[in-house]
DNA sequence: AAAGTATATTAGAAGTATCTTAATTACTTA
DNA sequence: TAAGTAATTAAGATACTTCTAATATACTTT
């Protein structure tokens, strides 16, 4: 981990964030649009939303895919998911 | 997961720096000094290494005792070894 | 008691993150 | 082609994080 540090610390800073969170969370169950990842969460702009996507595909976490009108956003990290489950497990058991 | 969201996010920002990654690390090997855990944040001065210490203490994720001259740290959190756990699991087996 | 070592505290500077607002691009439908 | 919807981009404001430098506290040794 020793020399990794700072790297991990990067992949933590992305899912340290209650928003990001909250969009991993819903791509946690499979792709979905722009639109949709809106409805979880509800408290932030469109543009802010859009700034969180654009965050996390620039560091590689999320893949996206113009479909139409709409943009699908994906989780395109395995460790992601397996780190989010992990989250889940700890903290969400209770 | 969704109603922790800002709880979890809170968490995840205490282990998303460099040095206090680095400090989790070496705790989680079992109770330190100050001036031990120095030796492996080399980075950064007495003062900001106090800093992180207190900070991580003041959120319940480290608890700390005197003894004599030295301050002992240790992680008082089962969760916080747990996902360092999967970090280490995830990201540090190549 | 004086000097030395370990740790903590404080204030402020510098860097970073996040949001808001407005404007823009791309696609669709009337 | 004009109007509408989906998503992005850019600039600037605000808030937060982290560090530095100076000072303080507590314990130990001489």
């Amino acid at each position: 981990m020793e020399e990794k540090a700072g790297k991990i610390a990067e992949l933590l800073k992305l899912l340290a964030n209650e928003h990001r969170l909250l969009i991993l969370c819903a791509l946690g169950k499979g792709p979905l649009t722009v639109g949709e990842i809106h409805r979880f969460t509800p408290n932030i702009t469109a543009s802010a939303l859009s700034q969180h996507l654009n965050q996390m595909r620039t560091a590689g976490i999320l893949g996206s895919e113009k479909q139409g009108m709409n943009v699908v956003y994906r989780i395109q990290d395995r460790r992601v998911t397996a780190l989010l489950g992990a989250i889940r497990e700890y903290y969400c058991e209770s």
